[in-house]
DNA sequence: TGACTCACG
DNA sequence: ACGTACGTGAGTCAA
C-alpha cells in the first residue's frame, strides 16, 4: 500500500470516455449503463494497480464557472451532455458512495481546479498523486510529486505522463501547457488563442522566451511574420491562457488527510453492482474477498456477509435415518450436490422445513465420501431423492442427474430448478450461476468452499425457489415452466444418458481416407505458392493470395485480408490455387471436427457419445448441444453429409427415425401475423417458396421457375431474420436496388406479415421485450441503442425471437409429451437428439407402426396454430441412410 | 483470449 | 454515410 498517495480522478473526463469507449451496455431492463461500467472497472483497475493511500474523485459543478464571467464564449460550441450519459451521473456516484471514495464538486469550477487545488495542498504536505483523466489541461500539474495519467484510445489503456515525458511529447514543461494553451489556443474549450500560431511555431517561442508575458513584452525582436500575428491578439492571448490555467486554490473545506482510503463498502458494491448487472465486476470482487479469507493467519474481510447458515453435520446411522422422516414430514427438500462426473459425488446438503421448530429452515450436511457412514449417507439421499412423495428443489438439475447416474441412483419429483426459472425470467444474463443468482435475489454473497458453502447453497436453493417462482407466476411463465421446461430437464438428462451409438471403425476408416486426400491437396497448393506454409493460418495464407501471387483484395477483415469462402469462391477462376484451398478447408474442417472430434468423444465404456444439451443458454429458447456438439453435424454438401453414416442404432435390431417439422418457422409467423395469404398456402398445403415466388414475380405457381423459388426462398428466411436489403442482396447476389423491389413486392402481397412486422417492433419498444407463443420472454436492451445499427440489430431480433421461440416451445412441448408417453407404454425407442426442428430417435424395428404414430401426434398437436403443424419423417439404418415413409 | 472460419437450423 | 440478415459451438492461429 502506498500510503502517502493521493489518487485523484476526474469524474466527467472520465465518464465521458467510458461512455464513448464501451459500445452498449444495459440491464435487462433497459438501464444503460455502459459508463457506469467503463468507469468503474478503470477505477478497480488503477487501485488495485497503484494501491494508493488516499482516494478522490472530482466533479465539474455548475454550468457556469468563473471562466464564463472572464469569457462569455467559454466552451460555447461544447455539445450537450447525451441524453444516455447524463442518469449514469448518479449512478457512478453511487459506486463511489459504496466505494467510500469522497467525491469533490464545487460550485463553479471545474474538476480540474479542484484536482489542481488538491494535489497542491498535497505537495505542500510532501505527498505524491497520480491523476487519472482523460484531459490533456490536467498535463499542467505534472511536477516531481505529481503524475498525471491519460486515457488512451478507449478507457483502459492509461499512458504515464512525467515531466520528462511531457518533454519528449510535447517540447514544452508541464508549467509552460497554459502559456502554449495561449498561443495555439483549444477549439473543444473554444480558446482562441493567437490566429495563424501553431504547435511547432508556438513551442519554439516557448523554449526561447520561456513565458507568454515574456513573449509578449519582447514581441519587438521577433521576426517581422510573427510580430504582427501577435501584436494584436495580446490581450487575446493572455485571456487564453488565463482560461487555461487550472485554479489551485479553490476554497474546499475538505482536507488531504481526510481523503484517506478505508477500503470499499462490500456489501454496498456487491448490492449496487447486481442492480446494474454487471457480473464480471460481482465474480472478481468475490474471487478478491476469497482469496483474503484463504490467506492463513490474514485478516478475513469482516465488512464483508458473506452468507453463513447453521447446519448439522450427520454422520451416525440414526441421524441420518432421522433425515428422511424429517424430509417426508417437509414434503420438500432443497438439494446441492458437490463432486464431479468423474471423481462423483462428494458431499450433499438438504435443507428442509420443520413445522414449529425455529429457526423454521435447517439445512444438514452429509458427507458421502467418509469411511464413517459415507455409504449409509448415499443410501439416504438416494432414498429421499427417489420418494416421489418429497419435492425436490434443485439447482441445474440435469448435472445433479449425471452425479447421482454412477451410483444408479436418480431423483423422482424434481419440483424445482432454479436454474431453469432463472434462465426463463432472463434468457439472456450472462450467467445462471447460484452464486449469481444469490447475489441479484438474495444479495448474498455465497461463500467458496466447505462445508458451509454447500449448506449455504441448499439454503439458497430453497430460499431462490421461493423467490423466482412468484417472478414467474407475475410474469405468467407458469406454464411454460412447469408443464415445459422443468420436466424438460429430465428429459435431456434421458437423452444424454442414452447417448448415440457410432461405427468407430468406420469413423477410423473415414480418418485415414480423408489424410490422404489433405496431404495430397496441401502438396499442390505447396507446388502452385512455391513455398510450404500453414494452410490454416488465415495470415500466412492471404499473405501467399494477395501479396506473392497478387490476387485482387475482395474483402479485409479487422486485422487483415478476408479470406472466407465468399472471397475465395470469387477468386476461383483467377488462380488454380484458389479452388484447391477451398477444398482443403473443407476436408480439414470435416477431418477435425466431425472425424477426429468425434471419435475424441466416444465414450470408451459405452461405445457412444453422449452429448450435453444446455437449457440454459439461448436468448430465444432453443436448445444448445456442446461436446460433441451434434446439432451441426453436416447435411448441406456430399462429401460431409457421409459422417452422418457413423451415427447407428444403439442395438442389433434397431433403426434410426428422424421426425422434422415441415417450415416450422414460416408456419408460426402465419398463424402469428394472420396474414391470409401465407394462412391460405399452408391450408392448402402448397409448396411455400413456389407459392412465395408466384406472389412477389407475380406469375402463376406453375409458372415459377427453380431460380425463382431459390430467390423467394431467400426472401422467406429474411423475413424471419428480421429482413434487410443488403442481407438479402448479399445472399442470392443480386443488386441492393434488386433486393429492395423483392422486399417491396412481398410486403405488398403479404402486408398482414408487414403489419406484423410493425406491430411487433412498437410493442417491443413499449415493454421492453418479446414474447413466444407460450410467452417466453426476451428483453431488447438493444432497442433503445443511442447507436442506429445496434438500434436496428434489436429490431431484427424482435421479429426473429418470436418465432424461433416459439418454435423453440413447440418442439419442447412435444418432447416433453413424447418422452412421457413411450415410458409410460413401457416402449425401448429412445428419443436421443433434437435439432432444432427435428427429432431423432433409435428405435427397435417392431415399434416402428406404434411410435410413427405416438411421435407425428405429439409433434404435429403440440400446440394448435391456425395452420396445420406437418411433420416429415424418415427411417434408415443410419443418420444418412434414412428414407421417407 | 480474441479473431477468423465454418458446420448446423 | 453508415453497417446489417437470426440463433448456436468447435478448431485453429497468434498474440
Amino acid at each position: 500500500m502506498q500510503e502517502n498517495t493521493l489518487l485523484v480522478l476526474d469524474g466527467n473526463s472520465l465518464a465521458h470516455r467510458a461512455f464513448h469507449a464501451i459500445p452498449h451496455l444495459a440491464t435487462s431492463q433497459g438501464l444503460v449503463t455502459n459508463a457506469v461500467y467503463g468507469f468503474t472497472n478503470m477505477l478497480l483497475k488503477v487501485i488495485k494497480e497503484l494501491q494508493p493511500g488516499l482516494v478522490a474523485v472530482c466533479f465539474d459543478m455548475g454550468r457556469v464557472t468563473f471562466r464564463h464571467e472572464q469569457y462569455g464564449e467559454y466552451k460555447a460550441h461544447r455539445p450537450a451532455t447525451p441524453d444516455e450519459l447524463r442518469p449514469q451521473f448518479p449512478l457512478i456516484k453511487e459506486v463511489l458512495a459504496a466505494m467510500n471514495i469522497p467525491v469533490l464538486e464545487c460550485e463553479g469550477y471545474e474538476a480540474d481546479d479542484l484536482i489542481g487545488t488538491l494535489v497542491s495542498r498535497a505537495e505542500g504536505e510532501k505527498i505524491a498523486s497520480i491523476i487519472v483523466t482523460g484531459d490533456q489541461d490536467s498535463l499542467q500539474l505534472v511536477s516531481p510529486l505529481t503524475r498525471v495519467l491519460l486515457t488512451r484510445k478507449g478507457i483502459s489503456e492509461l499512458e504515464e505522463y512525467t515531466e520528462g515525458r511531457v518533454w519528449e511529447r510535447f517540447g514544452i514543461t508541464p508549467a509552460q501547457f497554459p502559456d502554449y494553451k495561449g498561443l495555439v489556443g483549444d477549439t473543444s474549450d473554444n480558446i482562441p488563442g493567437v490566429p495563424g500560431i501553431g504547435p511547432k511555431t508556438a513551442r519554439t517561442l516557448l523554449k526561447e522566451y520561456g513565458s507568454l508575458e515574456e513573449i509578449i513584452s519582447r514581441v519587438d525582436e521577433l521576426p517581422a511574420r510573427l510580430r504582427d500575428k501577435i501584436r494584436p491578439y495580446r490581450e487575446q492571448a493572455l485571456l487564453s491562457k488565463q482560461l487555461a490555467t487550472i485554479e489551485r486554490k479553490v476554497p474546499l473545506e475538505i482536507d488531504v488527510g481526510a481523503l484517506r482510503w478505508p477500503g470499499p463498502d462490500y456489501n454496498r458494491l456487491l448490492a449496487l453492482f447486481s442492480r446494474l448487472e454487471f457480473k464480471t465486476l460481482i465474480r472478481a470482487i468475490r474471487q478478491e474477498l476469497g482469496q483474503h479469507e484463504d490467506e492463513a493467519g490474514g485478516h478475513p474481510v469482516r465488512e464483508v456477509e458473506t452468507y453463513r447458515v447453521n447446519f448439522r453435520h450427520l454422520t451416525g446411522k440414526e441421524e441420518l435415518c432421522r433425515l428422511v422422516e424429517l424430509s417426508r414430514q417437509s414434503g420438500r427438500v432443497a438439494v446441492a450436490l458437490s463432486g464431479t462426473r468423474r471423481e462423483g459425488i462428494a458431499a450433499a446438503a438438504v435443507a428442509l422445513k420443520s413445522p414449529g421448530e425455529s429457526p423454521e429452515l435447517s439445512v444438514f450436511y452429509l458427507g458421502t465420501e467418509s469411511p464413517a457412514g459415507g455409504q449409509a449417507a448415499l443410501e439416504i439421499l438416494g432414498d429421499i431423492l427417489a420418494d416421489p412423495g418429497i419435492e425436490k428443489l434443485l439447482h441445474d438439475g440435469k448435472s445433479a442427474l449425471w452425479l447421482l447416474h454412477r451410483y444408479g441412483l436418480t431423483i423422482n419429483n424434481l419440483a424445482f430448478d432454479t436454474m431453469v426459472a432463472a434462465y426463463l425470467l432472463n434468457p439472456a444474463a450472462a450467467s445462471q450461476e447460484l452464486a449469481d443468482l444469490a447475489l441479484e435475489h438474495l444479495k448474498v454473497v455465497l461463500p467458496g468452499r466447505g462445508e458451509e458453502a454447500l449448506a449455504a447453497r441448499a439454503d439458497a436453493i430453497w430460499r431462490l425457489s421461493e423467490l423466482l417462482a412468484e417472478k414467474l407466476r407475475l410474469a405468467e411463465m407458469e406454464r411454460l415452466y412447469y408443464e415445459v421446461e422443468l420436466p424438460l430437464v429430465t428429459v435431456l438428462a434421458d437423452m444424454e444418458m442414452t447417448g448415440v451409438a457410432i461405427n468407430r471403425q468406420h469413423l477410423e476408416e473415414m480418418s485415414r481416407e480423408l489424410e490422404v486426400k489433405i496431404a495430397s491437396l496441401a502438396e499442390q497448393i505447396y507446388q502452385l505458392a512455391g513455398e510450404q506454409f500453414n494452410i490454416n493460418s488465415t495470415r500466412q495464407l492471404g499473405h501467399i493470395l494477395f501479396e506473392k501471387l497478387e490476387l485482387p483484395v475482395i474483402k479485409k477483415t479487422k486485422t487483415s485480408y478476408s479470406t472466407d469462402a465468399s472471397v475465395l469462391e470469387e477468386l476461383s477462376g483467377a488462380h488454380p490455387i484458389v479452388p484447391l484451398v477451398l477444398e482443403y478447408r473443407q476436408l480439414m474442417k470435416l477431418k477435425s471436427t466431425y472425424v477426429d472430434g468425434l471419435a475424441a468423444l466416444i465414450n470408451p465404456e459405452t461405445g457412444r457419445v453422449h452429448t450435453t444439451f444446455h437449457q440454459t443458454v439461448t436468448a430465444t429458447g432453443r436448445l444448445s448441444s456442446s461436446d460433441p456438439n451434434l446439432q451441426n453435424i453436416p447435411i448441406r454438401l456430399e462429401e460431409g453429409r457421409k459422417i452422418r453414416k457413423v451415427f447407428i442404432p444403439g442395438r442389433e435390431g434397431n433403426l434410426i427415425l428422424t421426425a422434422d417439422y415441415s417450415q416450422i418457422e414460416l408456419r408460426v409467423l402465419a398463424h402469428m401475423a394472420k396474414d391470409p395469404n401465407l394462412l391460405d398456402a399452408f391450408r392448402r398445403g402448397e409448396d411455400i417458396h413456389t407459392r412465395t415466388a408466384a406472389e412477389v414475380f407475380g406469375v402463376s405457381v406453375t409458372e415459377v421457375t427453380t431460380d425463382m423459388r431459390g430467390r423467394a426462398k431467400a426472401v422467406n428466411f429474411g423475413i424471419v431474420y428480421g429482413i434487410s436489403d443488403f442481407g438479402l442482396a448479399r445472399d442470392i447476389n443480386v443488386s441492393r436496388q434488386e433486393a429492395r423491389q423483392y422486399i417491396e413486392s412481398y410486403f405488398a402481397r403479404y402486408a398482414g406479415v408487414k403489419a406484423f412486422i410493425e406491430r411487433t417492433i412498437r410493442e417491443a419498444r413499449e415493454k421492453g421485450y418479446v414474447t413466444t407463443l407460450l410467452n417466453r420472454r426476451r428483453y431488447l436492451p438493444d432497442l433503445f441503442s443511442p447507436n442506429r445499427s445496434v438500434r436496428m440489430f434489436g429490431e431484427r431480433t424482435a421479429i426473429n425471437t418470436p418465432i424461433q421461440g416459439s418454435a423453440a416451445d413447440i418442439i419442447k412441448l412435444a418432447m416433453v409429451r413424447i418422452h412421457r408417453e413411450l415410458k409410460e407404454r413401457g416402449l425401448a425407442t429412445r428419443m436421443i437428439l433434437q435439432v432444432h426442428d427435428e427429432l431423432i430417435f433409435d428405435m427397435p424395428a417392431g415399434e416402428m407402426a406404434e411410435v410413427t404414430e405416438l411421435v407425428r401426434r405429439h409433434m404435429e398437436n403440440a400446440l394448435v396454430l391456425d395452420v396445420p403443424l406437418v411433420v416429415d419423417m424418415k427411417l434408415g439404418p443410419n443418420w444418412y441412410e434414412v428414407k421417407k415413409i
